[in-house]
RNA sequence: UAGCAAGGGGGCUCUAUCGCUGCAUACUUUUAGUAUGAAGAGGAAAGUCCGAGCAAUAUAGAGCACCGUUCUUUUUAAUUGAAAGAUCUUCGUGAGAGGAUAGUAGCGCAGAAGAAAAUAACCGCCAUUGGCUCAUCAUCGGUGGUAAGGGUGAGAAGGUGGUGUAAGAGACCACCAGCGUAGGUAGUGAUAUCGACGGCUGUGUGCCUAACGGAUUGCAAGACCAUGUAAACCAGUGUUUAAGGGCUGCUCGCCUAAGCUGGAGGGUAGGUUGCUAAAGAGUAGAGGUGACUCUACUAUUAGAUAGAUGAUAGAGAAUCUUUUUUAGAUUACAGGACUCGGCUUAUACCCCUUGCUUUUUU
RNA sequence: GGUCCGUUCGUCUAACGGUUAGGACGCAAGAUUUUCAUUCUUGUAAUAGGGGUUCGAUUCCCCUACGGACUA
C-alpha cells in the first residue's frame, strides 16, 4: 500500500531563528555540486517523539547581481527539496521512533552559472541520502551512549 | 519602398497536477489544523537625484552667519519637476535634438605665450635736440608727441572707408555692430521693432548685491503588550543662585538646583500595530495652444518579515531563420518592503498618430 | 531597508581649476664589484567609464560601474 505523501512545505519547516543559524554555520558541511550543505543535528526539547527538520537556502550576491535570478534559484532549491524530502524523513522516522531529533539544514548555492533544474534535483537526492546516512549513525551513537 | 525625427500605447495567453502567502466562511478546537472560495509584483517595483504626506525630537523670540534656487509667463501639494515662449549657441541635408542665460554699482584674480591682460609706450612712426661729420644722409643718445603696424592668445582697447595731421587718433564725418538714456508701437512678460539723443564700447571668473525658500532625524520613525527590575528619567510642588549645562554655528535673550509626592525605565530576544481607499485609477464631457484644472459616473483586499508568484506537462500567439509546411530558435529589462508625485537609468518586440529626406514606380 | 563616503603608475600616496600629473617602494637597462648585495645614473608606468560647465578639469556638476562605512 502506498502512502499518500504530503508534499507540503509550510512555515514550520523553515529556519528563521538567528541563533540557530549562527550555530548552523559553525558545524560540519558537505560539498556536492552545485551546493554547499551545512547541517546541525541536535536533540529535541518538545514533549512528543518526532523528527523535526528545518531548512534554509541562500544564494549569495557573488552568484549574480540581479535579484530575479537569485530568487529563481532559491525557488528551485525549495521546490526540489519539497519533492524529495520524503527520502530523508520516512526512513528516519522508522529508525528513530523513540528519539527526539532536530536537523537544521542550510543549502548554499556555489556555482556561478545558472544550472538546470534536473541537475539540481539529482544533486538534491544525493545530498539527502548522504544526510540520512549521517543522521542514522548519530542515532546509533546516541542510543549506545544513552544506554 | 527605404532610412530617420517627435509624441503616445502595449509589455505573451490559456489548461491540468503538485505547492507558497495572507484574507473570508465552515468544521474540529488548547495553541492550531483541515476543507472550500475569491485574490496575490511593475513601467520602471531599480537608482535614491528632488519634493510631499506621516511620525518622533527640538523650538519664547530677534538678528547675523550658513545652505539651496535663479531668462519670462503659467502650472502642481511640492525651492531642483512639467508646459508654452524669449535670446545666444552646438549637431543634423531636413523633420528636429542638446546646452547656456538673475544683476553689474564696487573690488579681486587671470598660468604659459605676448611689448602690453587695463588709468598699455618694448619695438616702430613723427618732431626737436646733443654727439660723430667740413656739411647732409645714415647711425648712437636725451626730451616730447603718437594707438596706424608688430608671429601671441579664449580675450588686444568697436569695424570699414574718408577728412585731417609733423606722425597719428571717434579728433571729426558716412555706413555698419553693440551699449546706455528718455520715449513710441506689439506682447501678461522675457523680448522684438521704430526713429531721437549720448562717442559710451575687451574677455572670462570669483567675491558681492537682489528676490524667494530652508529646524533635525527617518517606518529599523514611533505606539502598545508580555518578559523584567539598577534609582538615571518623567509629571506636580517648591525655593535660591547662575558657576556649569541646554536652546541651530555666533550674539542678545530665555530655560534649568536640592528636597518632597506620584509614576515608571534601560539592555536582550519576541508579538501586535504603524500597514495599505489614495494630493489614487479608469471612462465621458467642459475649459485651456499646452502642462493641467473642473464636473459626473464606474470599479477596487498585494501586504511578505531570512522575506510569498514556483516546478512539470500540453496547447496557442508573435517575430526570425531555413524551407514551403513543417522543423528549429527567440519572447526583453527586471521582483514590492510605510505611501504618493516627479526626474534619471535599463528595456526584446509590436501597434498608432504627425512630420522629414533620398531613390524607384504609377 | 535607510543614511553616507571613496575610486590617481604594479603597490602606498601628494595636488590652489593653469608647466610634460609629483614622491617613495617595485620593475627594466647601464655603471661600480672577481661575483652577489648595497650604492649611483637613466628609463618604464596612472587620474574608474561616459557626458557637461570653462579659454583650460585629477579638481566643479550630472549619469553609470565598482568598492567600503554606519545604522537593529
Amino acid at each position: 500500500m502506498e502512502k499518500i505523501r504530503s508534499y507540503r512545505f509550510g512555515k514550520d519547516e523553515k529556519l528563521c531563528n538567528v541563533n540557530d543559524i549562527a550555530a548552523l554555520f559553525k558545524d560540519e558541511h558537505i560539498f556536492t555540486f552545485p551546493f554547499k550543505v551545512v547541517y546541525n543535528i541536535t536533540d529535541n526539547d518538545s514533549e512528543q517523539n518526532c523528527v523535526k527538520i528545518k531548512v534554509l537556502c541562500s544564494v549569495g550576491k557573488r552568484y549574480s547581481k540581479s535579484a530575479v535570478k537569485r530568487n529563481l534559484i532559491k525557488r528551485r532549491i525549495r521546490e526540489s527539496y519539497r519533492l524529495n524530502k520524503h527520502l530523508l524523513i520516512e526512513p528516519l522516522e522508522e529508525i528513530a521512533v523513540n528519539k527526539k531529533i532536530t536537523i537544521n539544514i542550510g543549502f548554499i548555492y556555489i556555482s556561478k552559472k545558472e544550472e538546470e533544474y534536473e541537475t539540481q534535483q539529482k544533486s538534491m537526492r544525493k545530498i539527502l541520502q548522504k544526510l540520512y546516512n549521517i543522521a542514522a549513525k548519530s542515532c546509533d551513537i546516541s542510543t549506545t551512549t544513552a544506554d
